[in-house]
DNA sequence: CAAGTGATGACACTTACTGACATCAATCTA
DNA sequence: TAGATTGATGTCAGTAAGTGTCATCACTTG
């Protein structure tokens, strides 16, 4: 038996959730949390670098994820079908837990702050998908647009997709996001 | 001859500019603000709700310029027509004074919290034309692709604009943009 | 001329976040 | 195996953003 409790970030990252769907995120000190944790405030900056970073823990992987299907991508694809392959990776990724995705994505449309964290977070998505272009050779402003627009598809099919009642497919509806874009996008 | 220095709003938006300027966005405190326009720091937040905002001001006018331009057109242009006529407005609006754009971005840039505050205000202007596109009896998630795409062609251009070196048409570096967009998305 | 009124100041308070140092059990090393 | 080292945590003091509340005071209005 060790001396602490194990896994002391994903305690004060259950504690977080838990008392941000109870009482909100701004009515949830730090305090608070850590006491429920069983562990201090400063243990809790240690591993979150603040109190929103919480909710966003899995971007990374997501970004991972992304940068690897577009950088694996066939040569033979344009940028906007790599885009498309990385999209519908995504999909099945968060697919796969609705549930959570619904009660976090709760808790962050709850509040302002934390819609801007989220915000820059999907810029930072855009960023990284942006540079795996252009390691394929895409030029700017080519890859930054097709990256950009491909998260402004994500967002939208995402949104429809947690805040939908049906158990709809998120892969699926990424796709039609998409072939709704070229749509819209053709009026010539 | 009144009571107090006129302009308080003013002054206080200046000193912050100036201090942002000078010594870094986090390197400024809102007593030195205060200080510098000759006011108290309670003062300072009841013009501007936190330190932030004060890059922010103008956002509304753009916002209601947009939304305003999105609703004048034509009945016969499609979304798309109705956001390219927006976008040549907003270049048109913000290409006057490229100086300060070019001064503000660069403080922008050097601070996450102010990006983050920057992205929920492109945010908050896709949203508003949206709903000006949903006044024009668009459905969703055209509606909403639309717009969102709107300022992902808008972000770009202006991205460019800020950061080139030349004397550049902000204006015409959104028809360029969308130019782009429309080719990387047809790509079928 | 007295009673508002509106912009500002004064002040106390909460809380996010940081830096510096202390603690202490496990582990390594001589 | 004694003693040094290490790594996760605690303790504590401090800064600064932001808020609520009441006081002030010149100007306006009846």
């Amino acid at each position: 038996m060790s001396r602490w409790e194990p896994n002391a970030r994903g305690r004060l990252a259950q504690a977080s959730l838990e008392l941000y769907i109870e009482r909100g995120f701004e009515q949830t000190t730090v305090a608070e949390i850590a006491q429920r944790a069983g562990l201090t405030e400063r243990t809790f900056f240690r591993y979150f670098v603040d109190k929103r970073e919480v909710l966003f823990w899995g971007a990374s992987t997501l970004q991972e994820l992304l940068v690897t299907v577009v950088a694996e991508a066939p040569t033979t694809a344009t940028p906007i079908e790599a885009i498309a392959t990385a999209l519908e990776s995504a999909g099945a990724f968060l697919g796969e837990n609705r549930a959570h995705s619904q009660v976090r994505q709760r808790v962050i449309d709850a509040n302002t702050e934390l819609k801007e964290r989220e915000l820059i977070k999907l810029a930072t998505l855009a960023a990284a998908m942006a540079d795996a272009l252009r390691q394929r050779g895409v030029k700017d402003p080519t890859a930054s647009l097709a990256a950009e627009v491909g998260i402004a598809v994500f967002r939208i099919a995402f949104d429809q997709w947690v805040h939908g009642t049906g158990d709809s497919d998120l892969a699926h509806l990424m796709r039609e996001s998409l072939t709704e874009l070229k749509a819209v996008t053709a009026g010539d």
